[in-house]
DNA sequence: CCTTATAGTTCTAAAATAGAACTGTCAAAT
DNA sequence: ATTTGACAGTTCTATTTTAGAACTATAAGG
């Protein structure tokens, strides 16, 4: 597969992977959170080949995810900055920080913790229903095409295990 | 950068990115929320090529996120179950596929719609502060180290801009 | 005996990444 | 006036990953 097909499959999974689910990505984004801005910031602070970061930024600028803006004129310099739709990946950034959190911790505990600047405490993200306000787990939610599902194959129910019959009881 | 470096920074985001951070296994795990199990389900559903199929699920199964179990004896067969470790990436995933709702549809609009079996509504996954219930945005979050940071430079602050009063006024 | 289903493994060519060096611009120091 | 250093890239080659296709193995069913 090419990967730039994928921003054209229809299932908002797949395109957004197609745009930020690569490696550095991430980790270009989550120094993005962090509030580095420069070339030379994410270079030293993720150790990435200087080709790859200026690809990536590229990338991000291209995607509107990133702005270039300059800081100063004489040697054009620019900084990166997130726009309101990079702003937008901070759920799955934080979604990500609370799995690891949650399941990759050593006995250290977090290397990192948060803090809810409104009611001053630290706290952990939770998913909740937009029209009832409960957590979200895969269990409760029912997947049904919705309009722009062109061709995609009705997958909610757990397609009865089409064993054939063969042997189950062997 | 060896990729498998990733997976003991102190750092939660990197630890995951290590672990579920690139496409195939993206998808992968895309095709498990959808209930697929078997080996041919994955690979006719994703195209992917069965050598990196046979690798990624392997490399779930070894992480905790996918259970290998039998389904049938005489030729051996077992399918890939999600586990509770697993289950538990559905925020990322949802996530996910929310920004790309948001940000990546066409015209058509969205591909799949998400109904919440609770409240019988078609619903979009919101996320808020453990403590206070509030929607949160990164802006309101501030960072600092917890128990597990080594090291970790404190980051929480935006740099003050040191660009050593140089031109700014150029 | 031949075909099909399932779950892999093996092979080579093509693409992506790592690692290091190089370019160009300007500011500040000597 | 020349050198040094910061910044933001670009270019190059060697290594690693991935794609794509073919091959293996086991057993059921006709």
């Amino acid at each position: 597969m090419k990967w730039n097909e994928l921003e054209e499959e229809p299932c908002s999974m797949a395109r957004t992977i197609g745009v930020i689910g690569d490696r550095w990505t991430l980790l270009i984004l989550r120094e993005c959170f962090l509030r580095t801005r420069r070339f030379e910031g994410f270079q030293s602070a993720l150790g990435i080949t200087r080709h790859l970061l200026a690809e990536r930024l590229k990338k991000l600028v291209r995607q509107g995810i990133l702005r270039r803006i300059p800081y100063q004129e004489s040697p054009k310099r620019h900084e990166y900055i997130l726009t309101q739709k990079g702003l937008d990946l901070y759920p799955i950034m934080m979604a990500i920080v609370h799995w690891g959190d949650t399941h990759m911790v050593d006995e250290r505990g977090r290397p990192l913790l948060h803090q809810h600047r409104k009611c001053g405490k630290d706290f952990d993200p939770v998913m909740v229903c937009s029209e009832c306000g409960e957590p979200l787990s895969a269990k409760e939610v029912h997947t049904h095409p919705g309009p722009g599902a062109r061709g995609l194959p009705e997958r909610s129910a757990p397609e009865p295990r089409k064993t054939k019959a063969r042997s189950r009881a062997a």
